[in-house]
DNA sequence: TGATGCATGTAATCCGTTACATGATTCA
DNA sequence: TGAATCATGTAACGGATTACATGCATCA
């Protein structure tokens, strides 16, 4: 899957800037599992343009730049059904944390701790990021699978992580008694 | 992170060619959450062997090409002490079957199952390999931790898509009878 | 006899990120 | 006054994958 399906894919829903695209890859329900940078969404937005696949407008604001605002059209309708039939390639999830983690024992234990601090609060930012969006409705029974998976997922990795921490902890209280 | 410090780590615990690390990759106890291909650890290898952060020793095998086992030296060891200090990068996770179920109410109902149920097996298929690979033995507090981590969030993963399918089974049942 | 496993390596290519370039507005 | 937000885009660069090249052994 490249980034010309997933501009196509947000664009079903809702009509956007690419600005907004990327706002809502890093910001919305789709940052748990999707990455992307202006620097790919620019030119894949221009070239769903020449490819018939979107259609663009400018709006016009006051005292900021003009805004390319991108609908998606029927052709990008059927490419994205088209693109949506290929078999999915397996999940990729790549971890530094848990690679470091496989050397707890060569590593000082005030970084462990940090290292799993850190984890544990980007976990907790990655779910609380999915409580707001379903604060935030327009939930459709895509949004509500994908978010229970992401929540159950999250949530697991953050249980796990907070009995390792309580393992560790003690040495603190010790040393702060 | 890098690939060089990856196959620094592993030689770490164990000398071993570029095939073995590519296998150990795969299928041990990294594939959940690491990726590499030949393509970038044959030149990693050598590049560490140019800068001294390991040495290659060749084996001779009968009917077999020669087999070129890497060791890392104490400077490796260094390095890849000095490499786990930095603050690791936030984890990444790409997900096309995610993305894909956001768009569920446009597939056709067989489609979804079939992605789910392949999403199911590729969870299974991740977490047996953990099993075995704390069966076989040779483990340590860090491979605990990432194993523990891993078996927890695959867990829930799998636990959720099986109760997603519980809901979707009975019109295969009735369809049956 | 044909697929799979063992074993190493390179070159072309792809996909995307980072950094750069520009500029007004609003909030602290 | 300086940072953050809104807003678009390009060029250079990097990092890794894919495909290619080679070849013997084993198992079905």
């Amino acid at each position: 899957m490249n980034i010309r399906t997933l501009c196509l894919g947000i664009l079903s829903f809702q009509e956007a800037s690419g600005y907004e695209i990327k706002k809502e890859i890093e910001e919305g329900m789709f940052s748990h599992f999707i990455d992307a940078s202006y620097g790919s969404i620019y030119p894949a937005l221009s070239q769903l343009n020449a490819e018939g696949l979107v259609t663009v407008r400018a709006e016009e604001q006051t005292g900021r730049p003009d805004k390319k605002v991108y609908s998606v059209t029927e052709a990008g309708r059927a490419a994205l059904a088209k693109g949506l039939l290929v078999v999915p390639a397996r999940d990729k999830y790549k971890s530094e944390f848990l690679f470091e983690m496989l050397f707890k024992n060569m590593l000082p234990e005030a970084h462990v701790r940090l290292a799993i601090e850190k984890q544990l609060n980007d976990l907790r930012e990655d779910l609380s990021r999915m409580v707001e969006c379903r604060a935030e409705g327009q939930t459709n029974e895509g949004s509500e699978f994908i978010m229970g998976y992401g929540e159950a997922v999250l949530t697991a990795g953050a249980k796990y992580l907070e009995s390792k921490l309580a393992e560790l902890q003690p040495k603190i209280k010790l040393a702060a008694e």
